[in-house]
DNA sequence: TTGATACCTGTTACATTATAACATATCAAG
DNA sequence: CTTGATATGTTATAATGTAACAGGTATCAA
């Protein structure tokens, strides 16, 4: 799992665009620039931002500068996978296990917005047995945890 | 739990607004008739509601016309535990174990937004696991599965 | 009872997040 | 190269959420 803990973050970022954009060739979906870019913006920290923060910064690099500008490569970067929204903070994070099929469980630090992304397999499934108890079916699951970040943590 | 099968609506209302007195008088909170209306509004039935449906209904009823009248008495009941937002939806439920500490675990129908609130001790534990391993300080946990309920997956 | 204090209600005004609808441009396939 | 689908960019507006202040009400100590 892609945690709190430093990393080479260069090649962070490079394999996961390219992997994305291996993965849009095969898929034949069209990795424009805008998604591109986009995608690029998220990575460049394990941090969710909000779609206007992105805006702000595709309106400075020539971009469209209307909020669906960055709203449908966002959309475009989650249906795909290549990205997560993180509910509780009304933003995204890229996506730390690109291409896996995954259920994610994020680990959100309240302070500085870092984003860990831990597989919740173990939860999915407890959650899964509930709601067959119910006849419910279940097409996507949230978790999110809210606390501090052990950089965080320690300097509280 | 209490979940999408059909039950005594009018005792389950009244049970959940006494708890709520009770735990007020307890506790010294002031349970007002703004938020004792806005707890009614939700146990209505159990589905989430947005902020705005329930100020408007606020507002034919006398109360106070203007947003922050909702958001308050709601913010009243989420931190006493009567309560709970479902983030996924920007919207709220009564809270169906009302007084009992737990961990919840919501199955939100996506057709109907009827809302299931399941008990989540096992997936919280996973989660709890992975957030050690990565030093992170868990202080609250969301848990959401989005999908159909028994009734709207049979409608379909 | 009165005054002090904290809390609650309601308002105006505004901030933030998100979408609908439409025109133009670009791409992919025959 | 035309056609149909997809992507980009725009304007305008909807939906969700808060800050800040004025006035009211509960509580409690003196």
């Amino acid at each position: 799992m892609l945690g709190f803990h430093s990393h080479d973050h260069t090649a962070c970022i490079q394999t996961a665009v390219a992997a994305a954009d291996a993965h849009c060739r095969a898929e034949k979906l069209q990795f424009t620039p805008v998604r591109r870019r986009v995608l690029e913006i998220l990575l460049e920290n394990h941090r969710a931002k909000g779609a206007y923060e992105i805006l702000d910064q595709l309106r400075d690099e020539g971009f469209g500068s209307q909020p669906p500008v960055a709203y449908r490569a966002l959309d475009f970067l989650v249906a795909h996978g290549f990205a997560h929204k993180i509910e509780r903070l009304n933003a995204f994070v890229a996506c730390a296990h690109a291409g896996a099929d995954h259920t994610p469980a994020f680990l959100i630090c309240r302070e500085c917005s870092a984003v860990a992304e831990a597989e919740a397999g173990p939860g999915r499934a407890a959650i899964a047995a509930a709601a067959r108890a119910e006849g419910f079916t279940v097409e996507r699951v949230v978790i999110e945890a809210m606390g501090l970040c052990p950089r965080c943590a320690k300097a509280a």
